[in-house]
DNA sequence: TTGATAGTTTGAATACTATCAAACTATCAA
DNA sequence: TTGATAGTTTGATAGTATTCAAACTATCAA
């Protein structure tokens, strides 16, 4: 539920969708105007994005708002930092 | 060959491969040791890393020699930050 | 209520990915 | 050469992802 953050990311359609919401918390429907995609698919792709902590979404009257959840951008960065050890803890053999 | 990088990112495996890499280059032979996978599979896995730039690959007589590409550690920070725009430049409205 | 709008969920088709076993290539050492 | 070791590539299979169309749910407005 945490770890899939790279899964999600995986898909281009996702990331853009990401960018997207990096302007504003946009409704479902307004996101899904930009893509050459059924409302359907979309749906499919905010929900990996909200299983993955990537977005969050609330409803506003008949609007289902998604918006970023910034706080687990931190932990991603942190993620790729400990894949590739940027702290430099090198020992010299 | 440069935005798959997320999508190199998004098996468990090949995080697994780029954290061991992360202590020291190694040949094929003995990361493939530490997964319950055949060569085969390894490879596999070693081709999609180096298709995304994640690491690089050096014959030393029969061993294949992987090691980590950090550079590209960098460009991959940078996609994350451009997904999440974490350099607040939000316009007020 | 009913109808319209906004969105999700389901079921099926298609495409992609991971994996294995087996065949293949490359280097070294005799 | 030949044999042994190290690794890659290929072909097949099983599992996973993406997508669509269609059915469904929820809210609003009359």
């Amino acid at each position: 539920m945490s770890q899939d953050v790279f899964k999600a990311l995986s898909d281009p359609t996702r990331r853009e969708i990401l960018r997207m919401l990096r302007k504003r918390p946009m409704p479902a429907g307004e996101l899904s105007e930009v893509f050459a995609m059924t409302k359907g698919s979309l749906s499919h792709h905010f929900n990996i994005l909200k299983n993955a902590g990537l977005v969050r979404c609330e409803r506003r009257g008949q609007f289902q708002v998604y918006s970023l959840n910034t706080s687990v951008f931190e932990e991603t960065l942190a993620m790729l930092v400990d894949l590739f050890g940027s702290e430099r803890k090198r020992k010299r053999s």
